[in-house]
DNA sequence: CGCGCGGAAAATATCGACTTTTCCACGCGG
DNA sequence: CCGCGTGGAAAAGTCGATATTTTCCGCGCG
């Protein structure tokens, strides 16, 4: 029993690791609201785990900028800003456009397999209720990058991924985002990857992102942030 | 007593921030040699603290890119190779080149002075023999890019200066690297940068890194590496 | 009435020991 | 002679407790 231990909570190996994925799920989700003290205690019981691990998994999200450090009083959860936002809209753009056009380069028919999968995937999670469509869409947007041989760059981008999803949860738990047509955008972009068409595809991917800066912008504006 | 803490050992506050430090700088200096295991009982050993305080900033590290995490099998320092060389020597190009100009743009009176004072610190260091030398190159780096308004981006640049550093040191502990003409390419991107010619310093800049990287990979063929 | 000082309460950071997993070598069986 | 399974040692990971630091609140002094 190796890959069998899905019985109630995914058991990856270490506390650690589980810890790790949990708190960024819960401030990627805003449901651990920016500039919120991160108390170990409560997280100690929340997640119900010792001490350690806890630390761990707030040092690790330290370095993803998810979470800040204070000197010698513990931890609390990134803050947000409009002008933090539009920083990572920013290097999102530059980082990833350079991702894209290496991937487009260097990718092979398992990438396009893979990619065209990944799109597959995020599209019929959104037809049916939008269940499970958040790590779908990541996945489609990593997939996209995938052939770039370049673990720091995509690492990178992961990272921005997170930051910036987490404006579009905080902007009101992405409610309508869809109501725009990322539908068409996602699928115009796929096509473009797979034909190989990097000026194009880069295009559409930095006006993807973009267009959602503004409309998260929007939103933003309207008081959830200062 | 803020910055008059040097008596032996750099004391800041906490024991994380120490083995943090120290272990950085040990895996930056490559005393800490490439794909080595990092034993966390030898490590409390060799820093003289506990084992939190070590895993703390190992998981530090990893988020750096200068530890690998083994899921149950511990830390071990990051492995280097050519293809990691030069992705780290084309994203710092393009990070770099951005926040270079960024600074540049909004850098005021404070920043350009900070910048030439940078500098000469710089100078004076090498001229003396080197010591000391390391922390004051990077400040000077560092002190170019400072003025632009991107949190993220500066953190990126930090964490890549280190690895790319890490490869001058590997190359052999970083012997003649001065006599390369560093210092007039140093004189040349200040110059340009205190009289706002952004183009002009960026190229100088990136062809700084392009030329320290032939040479490094020069030197890196050469049995260093793999 | 405001400011600053102290002491108590809480939270963090750190340590030392326990549990679980991995690694390595030895010996048995093929 | 080589491969496989077993057993012991070592290391990682985790936990609970302790000590140190910070924060908060109320009291007294100016």
């Amino acid at each position: 029993m190796d890959q069998f231990v899905s019985k109630d909570e995914a058991a990856p190996g270490s506390a650690t690791q589980r810890a790790y994925l949990a708190l960024r799920a819960l401030i990627v989700a805003g449901e651990i609201r920016p500039g919120e003290k991160l108390k170990i205690d409560g997280l100690r019981q929340r997640l119900a785990t010792g001490a350690s691990p806890i630390r761990e998994a707030l040092s690790l999200l330290t370095s993803d900028n998810l979470v800040e450090r204070i000197d010698q009083r513990g931890f609390r959860a990134a803050e947000v800003s409009a002008a933090n936002f539009q920083e990572i809209l920013r290097l999102r753009s530059t980082l990833e456009d350079q991702a894209l056009r290496e991937s487009i380069a260097r990718g092979d028919q398992a990438w396009e397999e893979a990619l065209v999968l990944a799109h597959h995937r995020m599209q019929r999670a959104q037809e049916q209720g939008g269940d499970g469509f958040e790590p779908l869409h990541k996945a489609f947007h990593m997939a996209l990058l995938a052939a770039a041989a370049a673990p720091i760059l995509l690492k990178f981008c992961s990272q921005l991924y997170d930051l910036n999803i987490r404006y579009r949860f905080l902007a009101g738990r992405g409610r309508d985002y869809q109501s725009r047509d990322v539908t068409e955008e996602h699928g115009a972009i796929l096509a473009a990857a797979v034909d190989r068409q990097a000026d194009t595809a880069s295009a559409l991917l930095l006006a993807h992102y973009t267009r959602t800066g503004s409309y998260l912008a929007g939103l933003l504006d309207d008081g959830a942030l200062g």
